[in-house]
RNA sequence: GCGGGAGUGACAGAGUGGUCAAAUGUGCUGGCUUGAGGUGCCAGUCCCUUAGUGGGUGCGCAGGUUCGAAUCCUGUCUCUCGCACCA
């Protein structure tokens, strides 16, 4: 149809110029938001205009119920993407990231998105990002943010580090490099403040499961016990951290991990040290990443020291090995070999004591022979006498409670989850605002410290480390030379309190006025990729927490309803270049427009499930809309024994759609219309027109949360994109009557059926009159003309009164009631 | 190993206790439209049987609950995704 991208781009124009989808201040809110994309030069792909076609089909649902909806759009903008074509393509990331932009947005209009355009933001834009500055010093202010030194994972490829985040199998997210580790001094903030209540307020957010399970085992909360053991020959207390208290009399060691500071002190000037001072940087520089896989092989060494276990005062030796992690727990375990795998693995390998403590139910075990460490549920034995012959899960409690009393442990939480680490060596980013002074040490800096556009791109180290007027700077304290932080955040700080900035964007005063945000917050509906799952979903809930602290806001939690769709395949792998199967968009768009790419979306399945793109699908979609399209020609009227038909399929589809919208079955929604469309079309000369007319308008009302330019140019009384939702009329709802209608289609069948073979077999015969025995005399009655007409036989009609009247011997077959039966002449 | 999700016709994908041989789309077959293997329309498309009717098998596999199951329960297999030496 080549009126097609005509009636889109006709319409798209008048929305803009009429303001259609600009927030109301007035009404009952409803904030829509998909996650804001990184506008890369490659334009929109097929997953952005997924996620915006559910966006806008949610948003456009929620408007016509009477809504005040807020939908924007804003860009991720700043990244390394940018930079990176800056230093191949010679061009600047902001002049990059401006044309992307523009890009973005054009064919964001094309597909005819209802964003609200006043709500743009960019956030590579200063507006933006001293507010970032803001943030950061307000974090620093209250010690959320600080400066460490630590081990980090340094990406070479990238020139920069990552937060643990960003590590996936010892790669980096981004290019799949491979990640080093660099003891470096950077900036974090301290998300670990808020892992219990992350952790704890995950229950009430109506979230995919899976997603609130990444997020809780990412953040990864384990109940235990630090336990001290006493260091022979020293004052000094060796503290270990255990989740099976339980096993404390099977301990036949202690294992440290190698970079423990403590180690160093253990070993010092003993024959031990420099074996051990080899091991470590061994296992801690070069086998950094392969040393966390469980199949690596355990390797320790002894280090020539004793620990006294505070239960039994057994005096058992102290180990340092690879498989001890020093950022968890305190970085030394007690090894109970007999329950552990990893340490029995160890155990056997050195030759180390293994003694059984806890005994299965139906067997005992053998130490000496065990083949792998016993780590089920059992009964608590060769322990104290207090718990010998207790379920060890109920012993756990009792010893936790006993070592306490003791004093020789203390109840303790561990997390897996580590401090933010947001220091980025690279170029395009917001700058830190602090500056370092010797004298005054690290201070904030004024703001905003803007990103300075004369600089070059080399591709080795941070630009604006060569910088000389950017980084030479005066201590705002004691005014001597100081020195200004070049690294920049993470680009995962911008997109953590974007959501609210969109709110209040023209604000240049302040970051936000909070009586907006309470009138708008929280997100009623976020939209995006799983891929988010910890990344940017676990830091903007970190921020809403912290800002709330701050006193910023007053909520709790970001995004109480999130959906998130599944991916699109093509030949059953996912899109890509490589593979050459790639679906372009705006290529489609052309062919088939706008209205049919977005309705295909989401009619080839489930929203949420990932889904196999059809090329011939498409097509289907694509003669549905032409269908309805097709209702412009206006039909003439017509009889109208299929009014009421109608009126109950309508009114039925209205009662689900509504459902189904709610609940992102969109796919259902866009087959029920279909189904109705059909029997409009099918039907249409049996429809009065007003019925027709009115029905069709409902219809469009409805469409055009997916095919909205279509709909408005068949909608005769004003934007259809702004009408109010249709209303089902219970009471028109009449499923009797489409069952009847149902048993007229088949008794249609039957007799057309019927009469066919009866001309194939009697060429002779003249008249046939079909004799119709009906259940219930009234509804055939009415719907004969429409049977003979549609059938082109002459009907004559039979009650069951009359049924012994008729005489079905004569000519015809058995007739049965409801079933036609032939009378020839 | 732990944890999520899924297994339905030629294919994709609906359907979560009866109204299901199972929506819709695609594919395929036949008919009409047409200059046309293009568009559009109509019909058919598990198996057997029939002029119409009728009957049988069927929703990964094996059991169970129920008057009745694709739908609930148990076991089992397969696929897929996320986490993974966290003590």
């Amino acid at each position: 149809m080549k009126e097609l991208k005509e009636i889109e781009l006709k319409w798209q124009k008048k929305w803009e110029k009429d303001k259609l989808f600009v927030a109301k201040e007035k009404g009952k809110k409803c904030y829509v938001l998909e996650m804001f994309p990184y506008p890369s030069g490659l334009g929109l792909h097929l997953g952005h205009t997924f996620n915006y076609s559910i966006g806008d089909a949610y948003a456009r649902f929620k408007r016509a119920r009477g809504f005040n909806v807020l939908y924007p759009m804003g860009y991720d903008a700043f990244g390394l993407p940018a930079e990176n074509a800056a230093i191949k393509e010679k061009i600047h990331p902001k002049e990059y990231t401006e044309k992307s932009i523009k890009n973005f947005i054009f064919q964001q209009k094309r597909l005819g998105i209802s964003y609200d355009w006043n709500k743009l933001i960019k956030t590579c834009d200063p507006e933006y990002y001293k507010w970032n500055q803001w943030l950061f010093l307000k974090f620093f202010e209250n010690g959320l943010a600080y400066r460490a030194k630590a081990p980090v994972n340094w990406c070479g490829h990238c020139g920069t580090v990552l937060a643990n985040e960003q590590v996936e199998d010892g790669e980096c997210w981004r290019c799949h490099s491979k990640v080093e580790i660099k003891q470096l001094e950077q900036w974090f903030l301290k998300i670990t403040k808020y892992a219990d209540e992350l952790l704890k307020d995950i229950s009430g957010l109506n979230w995919n499961e899976k997603i609130k399970i990444m997020q809780k085992n990412w953040i990864g909360r384990s109940d235990g016990i630090e336990i001290d053991f006493k260091l022979k020959n020293s004052e000094d207390k060796l503290k270990v951290f255990t989740t099976r208290p339980d096993t404390l009399w099977g301990v036949t060691f202690v294992v440290m991990a190698p970079e423990n500071p403590k180690v160093f002190d253990l070993v010092r000037g003993t024959k031990y040290e420099n074996e051990i001072k080899k091991f470590t940087n061994k296992v801690v520089i070069d086998e950094k990443y392969e040393r966390a896989v469980e199949d690596k092989e355990k390797e320790g060494l002894f280090t020539g020291r004793y620990a006294i276990n505070p239960v039994n005062n057994q005096e058992v030796p102290i180990y340092i090995a690879n498989f001890v992690l020093l950022e968890y727990g305190t970085g030394a375990v007690m090894a109970v070999p007999a329950h552990d795998q990893r340490d029995f693995e160890f155990a056997r390998k050195y030759k180390i004591p293994v003694k059984v403590v806890i005994k299965p139910k139906e067997y005992e075990l053998d130490a000496e022979k065990m083949m792998k460490a016993y780590v089920d549920m059992g009964i608590v034995i060769n322990s104290d006498k207090i718990f010998n012959g207790m379920n060890n899960f109920d012993a756990i409690k009792e010893i936790i409670k006993y070592l306490e009393k003791k004093k020789f442990g203390k109840r303790t939480i561990n997390y897996k989850l580590r401090d933010w680490l947001i220091s980025r060596q690279r170029y395009w980013g917001t700058p830190i605002p602090i500056i370092y002074c010797d004298k005054c040490g690290i201070l904030p800096a004024e703001i905003p410290v803007l990103l300075p556009d004369d600089v070059k791109f080399s591709g080795e180290g941070n630009p604006l480390a060569n910088h000389e007027k950017f980084h030479k700077v005066e201590c705002t304290k004691c005014g001597g030379d100081a020195r200004r932080e070049t690294d920049t955040m993470d680009t995962f700080f911008d997109s953590s309190w974007y959501f609210l900035r969109f709110i209040d964007n023209k604000n240049e005063k302040k970051i936000f006025d909070a009586k907006k945000i309470e009138k708008w917050m929280p997100v009623d509906q976020y939209i995006g990729g799983a891929e988010h799952a910890v990344l940017h979903l676990l830091y903007a809930r970190f921020f809403v927490k912290a800002m709330r602290d701050i006193g910023l806001l007053e909520i709790d939690e970001p995004f109480i309803n999130l959906f998130n769709q599944g991916m699109i395949n093509k030949n059953g792998m996912r899109m890509s270049k490589s593979k050459g199967n790639v679906i372009d968009p705006m290529e489609t768009i052309e062919k088939y427009g706008a209205d049919t790419l977005r309705t295909y979306l989401l009619f080839m399945g489930d929203p949420g499930k990932n889904r196999e793109w059809d090329d011939k699908g498409i097509e289907g979609v694509y003669r549905f809309l032409k269908k309805i399209y097709s209702f412009k020609n206006k039909i003439k009227p017509r009889l109208n024994i299929k009014d009421k038909i109608l009126e109950s399929k309508l009114n039925q589809i209205i009662k689900e759609i509504t459902v189904d919208m709610d609940e992102f079955k969109f796919n259902l929604a866009i087959n029920r219309l279909m189904q109705l469309t059909n029997f409009m079309h099918t039907q249409k000369e049996n429809i009065s027109a007003k019925v027709f007319d009115d029905s069709l308008k409902k219809i469009l009302i409805m469409l055009s949360c997916f095919a909205p330019h279509i709909s408005e140019e068949l909608f005769e009384n004003g934007y259809v994109s702004v009408a109010e939702w249709p209303k089902a009329d219970e009471k028109k709802i009449d499923k009797k009557l489409e069952d009847d209608e149902e048993q007229i289609e088949k008794l249609i069948d039957d007799i057309n059926n019927v009469a066919k073979i009866v001309k194939e077999k009697n060429k002779d015969i003249k008249k046939c009159f079909v004799y119709v025995l009906p259940k219930e005399l009234k509804i055939y009655n009415d719907s004969i003309e429409d049977i003979s007409r549609r059938t082109s036989f002459e009907i004559k009609i039979f009650s069951v009164a009359d049924k012994d009247k008729h005489d079905p011997e004569k000519k015809s077959s058995k007739a049965k009631i409801g079933k036609p039966a032939l009378y020839l002449e």
